[in-house]
RNA sequence: CGCGGGGUAGAGCAGUUGGCAGCUCGUCAGGCCCAUAACCUGAAGGUCGUCGGUUCGAAUCCGACCCCCGCAACCA
């Protein structure tokens, strides 16, 4: 039995979760699911990243601790998932003791290698937007969205973390592993940034100016830069460094993040873990974003979806549906109202809604005996497959192909016109292959699936209920 | 000439090695009546971004150009 550990990134903080964090928790948990169906033994990982300057901010704005703000958000995260159906095995959260001190530990083991110096660090900083501002985002040496505004220099010692020193070894993990980072084009990306050679940076900042973090071991004045603590996660939720056995049991492992995520995955966190001593990741697979209505999603413009607001009215299926099936495996994909009221309709309700009707109430009006799943169906191994290459529109495409078919078989064959034994006849095959690819379902949308395997596992005594009901009725 | 991705039917996309342009949705017409006014069949709809080249043959290979979108360091 393989043993496989699945990661997604730990959300920021600072925010309600919204649709682009589902994108890539359910696509997490469709793999999760996946493997756990194929018999391996899982370990799916999820939580929130607690730390840094935004987090202060806003806990200060809103006149709270930060810990109690903290409590507050990560319960919004947490309930991600009853909202969406997940199956993490862990929840982690990087203010927790533990993972705390295992960060600790990794800085010591970082500090020992001779990756971790001080160094003055000079940045430009805008009062304005209250940010750090590099130099290519200046316009003429002022911020262009402050230009009358002269920048303040930041000047003070942090330590810095010699991400130069493993360029060479980034680039060898790079072109010896076709498949570290997908999708191609993603590697390709992170391959010539890092061709053009890699600086050095910051990993602390002041504790006097951001208390908000873990305090450098040995250094009281600083605390960590909330990058470098949260990629710890990864390993301490593995229960690194004390518990080695779990931890190689189960690391190296996949990884899965937003397009925005890709340095930090799939280039410092690398380094980090050469500098530490241990393996790089198994895999890094990285989700494009979606936009509403063909706009980003942001703040300013106030057009941000969150998961809730579509469960509630389509249910759980629904979103994980038009996630898994209708977002791009490889590219930005689009949310709109529109767009999802018509593939809930075409694919969902008229769909397999309706072809699971047709077949429970022609079973249930023949008496049929129970039907079960064949575990390991063609259906099954393509599907398994696809999956396994991340091709999640494909993978559910696939079943999607074999209930088109049914509904065909059962027009042409017309059992409703037969007699009884010759209908039963009829209807069990083509019951059994709903079963089968129901089976395969329950990798994507685990209650639905998980109702019709229910219904023909015994002789029904009622007709179906619909399983997704026509937007009028909801 | 900084690096990379992309431009295929009204919409969203697929087209592995060059060989009759496909899929889903939507639209229109017909059929069916088991089913959630659902399902099935058929039709309309495309200068495959533009121009040139290679070839018996190009969405696919080559060249030039136009347009869109990422990245160009600490943004958590």
């Amino acid at each position: 039995m393989a043993k496989f550990y699945i990661t997604t990134t730990l959300p920021y903080i600072n925010a309600e979760p919204h649709l682009g964090f589902a994108l890539e928790i359910v696509r997490a948990d469709a793999l999760a699911r996946a493997h756990r169906l194929a018999g391996d033994e899982v370990f799916f990982n999820t939580g929130v990243d607690e730390h840094g300057l935004k987090v202060w901010r806003k806990a200060r704005e809103l006149k709270m601790e930060p810990q109690d703000y903290c409590d507050q958000l990560a319960l919004s995260f947490s309930n991600l998932k009853d909202l969406l159906n997940l199956s993490w095995d862990n929840f982690i959260r990087t203010t927790d003791p533990h993972h705390e001190a295992a960060t600790q530990e990794f800085w010591r083991r970082c500090a020992a290698n001779g990756d971790i110096y001080k160094q003055h660090y000079q940045v430009k900083y805008c009062v304005g937007c209250e940010m750090e501002k590099t130099e290519s985002e200046l316009v003429n040496g002022f911020c262009p969205l402050h230009p009358g505004q002269e920048l303040e220099l930041i000047d003070e010692e942090n330590y810095f973390f010699r991400l130069s020193r493993y360029q060479n070894r980034l680039l060898e993990l790079y072109n010896t592993r076709a498949d570290f980072v997908l999708p191609a084009a993603r590697l390709q990306e992170i391959k010539s940034f890092t061709l053009r050679g890699l600086q050095d940076f910051s990993i602390s900042r002041l504790s006097s100016k951001l208390p908000w973090g873990v305090p450098v071991p040995g250094d009281s004045s600083q605390v960590m830069y909330v990058w470098f603590d949260a990629l710890v996660n990864y390993i301490s939720a593995l229960g690194w460094p004390e518990d080695s056995d779990n931890f190689s049991a189960w690391w190296p492992g996949v990884q899965i993040a937003g397009k925005d995520n890709l340095r930090p995955q799939a280039l410092m966190w690398q380094a980090m873990l050469m500098s530490a001593g241990l393996e790089p990741s198994r895999q890094i697979f990285i989700d494009g974003f979606i936009t509403a209505g063909g706009q980003k999603m942001s703040k300013s413009l106030g057009n941000i979806i969150g998961p809730q607001e579509l469960t509630k009215y389509f249910g759980i299926d629904a979103v994980r549906y038009y996630l898994l099936a209708q977002v791009n495996d490889n590219d930005d994909g689009d949310y709109s109202p529109e767009r999802f009221k018509e593939v809930y309709e075409a694919d969902l309700a008229n769909g397999l809604g309706n072809l699971f009707s047709r077949l429970g109430n022609l079973a249930w009006r023949h008496n049929l005996a129970p039907i079960y799943p064949h575990k390991d169906n063609e259906l099954y191994n393509k599907v398994i497959q696809l999956l396994y290459n991340w091709h999640f529109n494909q993978a559910i495409g696939e079943i999607w192909s074999k209930f088109r078919e049914l509904d065909k078989i059962l027009t042409q064959e017309e059992p409703w016109k037969m007699k009884a034994e010759e209908a039963q006849a009829c209807l069990k095959p083509l019951i059994q292959q709903l079963v089968d690819a129901s089976y395969c379902l329950t990798i994507f949308l685990p209650q639905s699936a998980a109702k019709i395997l229910d219904f023909f596992s015994h002789t029904a005594h009622d007709k179906p209920e619909p399983l997704f009901p026509r937007l009028n009725y909801l």
